[in-house]
DNA sequence: GTCTATAGCTAGATAGAC
DNA sequence: GTCTATCTAGCTATAGAC
């Protein structure tokens, strides 16, 4: 009786809690995610809290209830922009058939949608207004690029190492040339389209493979 | 003494007229520079007409007089962007010793105090708030984009008919490869420093030549 | 050409009621 | 957690005096 008291109670805490958390999480969640989407499209200085509260049908008080400032969102959408790289990275490295493959897919992945809608890829979003962002953001974003390069520069020293890429050639310098050309690539598609953008990625395996 | 008087009378009004134009042209010219530098540090909506009145020690309704609207500016930030870029092109075209090095020159061109100052290159410069720039400002940029691909292309197309650059390769392909590269490499060194700027283009000269 | 003054709007942010 | 109300500051832009 007492446990099935504490048990009742238990769960009503549990169900109370769980609850408002949902609510929570829906609520933070729905603004990251709606954050994010304009990052991309405008930078980080882009949009505002006004956008956000008009957006989701709450007022702006109510994202700064989430978000005290408009740092912490920022960082939140660090947050954000890692887990959809680390989850996108090992999605990569298990199904690829080739080290190539693996950049091909992970190129896709960062243009999904992007393209279309005339967004960049979530990590150099915050390249747009890079010299006004807050110095704990910019530290988030260097640590982010440095993930990538070396993710792409290991993808390089094993395509070199098992002779899928061209031989004697400096693959953390490979792989920065390649992440350049991919977000110079997304910046212009945004405004002559997407054939310059699938052109160079072609030029660039072509240069990759056989010089 | 008619003809003295006339002459005198003359030289006033020129004289009035100088000064005033002198006077017109450096205002609005400095508006324009300083403009061109805010532009290329943080983009078409990162300054105010506050700003450019603080450094210039006027107020913002006489900035106004200049450019009634800031779409005004705007365009006239891309007829700057075009006097520097043509300026520039005619210079290396006439001096550069090679194919390469005109490529070189035009590099060295647009990153003239960018690294050190975190600035962009002035036609990418745009692209920090191009989904909130005015139309007649796109289509003014795209043709700047255009114009640097066809001059880069031919520059490209030369290097490859005169056996500098590596043969079977499509000019153009080459030539988006490249500008999207530097200008890559141009964001990233605003966080990360300029060594792998000069490492990416180190290892694009060698891909271009040798492949 | 430059000024003062002012318009209307938006920014990020906070206090306090419910 | 959401609301109303409010604040200070910034933005582009205009009217009209000097």
């Amino acid at each position: 009786m007492q446990l099935y008291y504490l048990h009742a109670d238990y769960q009503m805490n549990t169900k109370t809690v769980t609850a408002a958390n949902t609510k929570l999480i829906n609520t933070r969640q729905q603004i990251v995610e709606y954050s994010a989407d304009m990052l991309r499209a405008n930078g980080f200085e882009g949009f505002s809290y006004l956008d956000i509260s008009r957006h989701l049908g709450i007022t702006k008080a109510s994202v700064h209830h989430h978000f005290p400032k408009k740092v912490d969102l920022g960082l939140a959408l660090c947050d954000w922009t890692q887990d959809w790289f680390e989850q996108g990275l090992s999605h990569f490295d298990a199904r690829a058939t080739s080290n190539w493959n693996k950049l091909e897919r992970y190129v896709r992945a960062a243009m999904k949608h992007s393209l279309n809608e005339h967004k960049l890829c979530p990590i150099s979003a915050f390249y747009s207004d890079l010299n006004k962002l807050p110095d704990s953001i910019k530290e988030r974003v260097k640590a982010l690029d440095d993930y990538e390069l070396d993710w792409v520069t290991a993808v390089m020293q094993d395509g070199i190492d098992n002779d899928e890429f061209a031989p004697n050639q400096d693959p953390r310098a490979l792989a920065s040339l390649f992440i350049f050309s991919c977000k110079g690539a997304l910046y212009y598609a945004r405004l002559h389209g997407k054939d310059l953008f699938h052109q160079t990625m072609k030029q660039f395996e072509h240069l990759l493979k056989s010089s």
